[in-house]
DNA sequence: GAGTCTGCATAGGCATAGCCTATGACAAGT
DNA sequence: ACTTGTCATAGGCTATGCCTATGCAGACTC
């Protein structure tokens, strides 16, 4: 390090004093508009001059007089501490009022129990963020945030964290869903049978499920082939809605999440029958891009998510453990 | 005062933290780089968002993700600091070297003394000083500093002390100039004849003087009327050089300063003869306009100036009081 | 799932930067 | 010569800013 290093660098609070000495062209007078003794400003200016290694003002006794030098800082002085001013105006307003564009992923199963509560929401109490919804099997919404096509987005599936940045939101049990008459139990008032089933007695059941291209088939497969079987799947569709249906008008059977049908369970129209031993669990998670700025709207949506999910799982009595709430 | 009037204004120091932070992706990598403890970069950032009122980067376990605040400010920053740095440099560079164009302005008797040695002396010092040296009336100079046709003027006569900044240069006497054959007295090797005069012998004396427009004339016309007479004007040139033929001609005798004919009194070809009791004085001042930058290359001009005078008057034993040296 | 690692936050201590009051020097105007 | 306005220097006090030590939590490993 050099003998001679004075200062570190320059600073904006000893260039704005220095604007106030050229717009008042005497230290006095400027100590005294900036609300400061005179020594101060006057050992302020100094050791600016000697930090720029320039004499910026020629000290008479009737004031000051700028030099070159003086001028040249006096004038890129004001713009850079107006570009300053600007940037921290911007600044503040990006961080009072959330607003703007925010898009999120869901798969279906959660889409059916968030987008529409979560639109809702966002709407009333926050009229200025616009928040765009969009539904699509995990490795899809895993593409669009890799694309930036979405701000957020909801997976069951943990991929690669040094890309994504992964929280989770809760951790759902799959049931078999029936229609009641379809199912030789009685079913609480929560929906769920009386008698769970083990994982061997779905073996030899009508299944309608999803394609293997979404994960929770991925999943529903992995653990048969754990339990040493294979599903008798008797249609395969891609679309939950249709699903539900089957399954209501008692066609066949599915492997769902209470969230992706509470609505039914609710009004008796499909029960839930646990699966024990071992039971099919999923967790799913809220991931953003790493690479990607975070808006202040977008970390609103984020914890409206997470109140969301619990005042439903709460509501419906839903099956599924949250995961720890943060604060914010 | 607000209570929560925390920091004061944003410091470029803690925007050059933010700015490694953005680089660096972390903490502690970015505290690293700048050779300072975590803590205390921790410590700034978190002031920062305290004054910003804005969260600028979230908080993760495997390093921070800027928000959007977070980057626009990473953007912003860096070409306001880029600005700055832009500044400082062009600071520096007006400091160090004393270049580029500078004008001034003397009167016709000063202009014989100092023109020519000033224009060399500066030549050869400071090569990359463009000086332009011009001669006129007083009341021309002044213009001319109100204009801004010249950085620094010399004058006789002082003038609104608000408008211009005055510095005292030297003080000289006028004495009757004459051809040394057209006197009856002895000149000393100085030049000056052994018995002085009074002001009423000069009542008949013809004379050639400039015109009223001339400061000088003024002072010398003053002067007459204090002591109670008029001058015997045979003629009126406004230029030095052609005074100064009449009089080494014998055609007529004049009033000048020791500096205006120095070269003629030191080659014998004009002869001085001191006015007594009392004499005619009058003061040259170096003069700028108060509200004109002064250029680094102004001021080496203003301080040769002051050299040469001091070094002129010696050489030549020239008769005149020099002002107090000012340092630099 | 326990242990380790990595990264951020908090606490307390020390040096110094920054501002104040008091005082001195100097030039300008009375 | 005296007063007034200006800037500079000196000494003291407070708050800032950085440090080390330590706590705490998520993420990777076996």
């Amino acid at each position: 390090m050099s003998i001679n290093d004075d200062g570190e660098s320059l600073k904006l609070k000893q260039l704005s004093y220095f604007l106030s000495l050229a717009e008042h062209g005497s230290i006095s007078a400027a100590a005294n508009a900036l609300n400061m003794a005179q020594p101060s400003l006057s050992e302020n200016i100094a050791k600016l001059e000697r930090k720029l290694d320039v004499q910026l003002a020629i000290r008479g006794s009737r004031g000051v007089q700028l030099t070159q030098a003086g001028t040249l800082l006096a004038d890129r002085g004001q713009e850079i501490l107006k570009s300053v001013d600007d940037l921290v105006e911007a600044l503040r307003l990006l961080g009072s009022d959330p607003r703007g564009p925010v898009s999120v992923g869901f798969p279906p199963s959660l889409s059916i129990l968030l987008s529409v509560p979560l639109l809702e929401s966002i709407h009333s109490e926050y009229s200025d963020i616009r928040l765009h919804v969009a539904e699509a099997m995990s490795g899809d919404i895993l593409d669009w945030l890799a694309n930036d096509r979405i701000d957020i987005g909801c997976v069951y599936e943990i991929s690669d964290s040094s890309v994504y940045i992964l929280e989770p939101l809760l951790t759902e049990e799959l049931f078999l869903v029936t229609a009641p008459d379809n199912w030789d139990d009685e079913f609480g008032p929560d929906g769920i049978a009386k008698k769970p089933i083990t994982a061997s007695d779905l073996q030899h059941l009508p299944l309608v499920l999803t394609s293997q291209a979404h994960g929770a088939r991925k999943l529903q497969e992995r653990f048969a082939r754990a339990e040493g079987f294979s599903f008798n799947v008797t249609a395969t569709i891609d679309s939950l809605p249709h699903i539900v249906e089957m399954v209501s008008r008692a066609s066949a059977y599915s492997l769902l999440s209470h969230g992706a049908v509470f609505k039914q369970v609710a009004s008796g129209d499909i029960g839930l029958v646990r699966i024990a031993e071992p039971s099919i669990r999923r967790t799913a998670y809220l991931v953003r891009k790493r690479a990607r700025p975070v808006s202040h709207a977008s970390t609103i949506v984020e914890g409206m998510i997470g109140t969301i999910i619990r005042e439903m799982v709460e509501r419906y009595n839903i099956e599924a453990q949250l995961a720890p709430r943060k604060d914010g």
